[in-house]
DNA sequence: ATGGTTGCTTAGCAA
């Protein structure tokens, strides 16, 4: 069983690369993040011709996430309960979509990037990452399988990072937004990748400006996060570097695990 | 020191 997580930056502009990329690996289940694209536009029967079902929660022009998997999923929520502290945005915005397939529960996840440490943005993305906990104690437990995937915009240690001392004041690696992803996966979840790279690195995100990918100053900001139960069986972890190759790449590349 | 990119939508925002 193989499992990835990628965002693609728009699924419209990424269609070829993403069904190179699934004949090439054949993954079972794929969450794709930054979609960018309303669900009715989604483009199902590429997919569906390459092999896979989707579920979809799209938006027109920002965020939308969807999971592609070889067998449809048993049931779909496509936003998060928690609605009660006004916020219309989190309502509003495309970031979560959860799937069952059999035992296996499949969380994917956009975190809001924050823009500036200070801002708005920034005070949403820390609410965010406390909203998406809170579903987790209420729908789930550690003790059963379950995955959380996705972009979570924070990279958790100085490992994760090529130069932390640039990065240490940005959204992405400032202390706040890692104490807000360290206080998620204290819930009970297992960093896939860790499980099998000491590191530095590897990195999933590269700025598409400065030669970013060519001088490998990257940050790893996309994650695999089990429960015990599946990281049990987790037998390997990677990030698809290549993905980030060639003409018109998105700026982020897959992660990927393998499970027995 | 500065500026550099991409996508969506069409001048400016988000990342």
């Amino acid at each position: 069983m193989k499992i990835a997580t990628w965002n693609v930056n728009s699924i419209r502009a990424r269609l070829d690369r993403v069904l190179a990329w699934l004949r090439d690996h054949e993954p079972d289940i794929v969450c794709l993040q930054e979609i960018k694209t309303p669900t009715d536009a989604f483009p199902y029967e590429a997919v569906e011709a390459a092999g896979y079902a989707a579920a979809v929660r799209g938006q027109k022009t920002y965020n939308g996430v969807a999971i592609l998997s070889r067998t449809p999923a048993d049931a779909v929520i496509d936003h998060l309960d928690d609605e009660d502290d006004a916020s219309a945005r989190t309502h509003r915005e495309a970031r979560f979509l959860a799937a069952r397939f059999g035992d296996l529960h499949v969380l994917n996840v956009y975190v809001p990037n924050g823009a500036v440490v200070g801002s708005d943005q920034w005070a949403h993305k820390l609410a965010w990452l406390r909203r998406l906990r809170t579903f987790l104690e209420r729908h789930a437990t550690p003790r059963r399988p379950l995955l959380l995937a996705g972009d979570f915009n924070v990279a958790p240690e100085e490992r994760d990072v090529a130069r932390p001392d640039r990065w240490r004041d940005s959204v992405l690696f400032h202390p706040e937004a890692r104490a807000a992803l360290a206080d998620l996966t204290a819930w009970g979840l297992v960093d896939l990748v860790r499980l099998h790279h000491d590191g530095p690195g590897p990195f999933s995100w590269w700025d598409y400006r400065n030669l970013a990918f060519p001088k490998n100053d990257g940050l790893r900001i996309d994650h695999l996060f089990a429960t015990d139960p599946l990281a049990a069986r987790c037998t390997g972890a990677s990030i698809d570097r290549d993905a980030r190759k060639g003409p018109k790449p998105s700026d982020h590349a897959p992660v990927v695990a393998v499970f027995a």
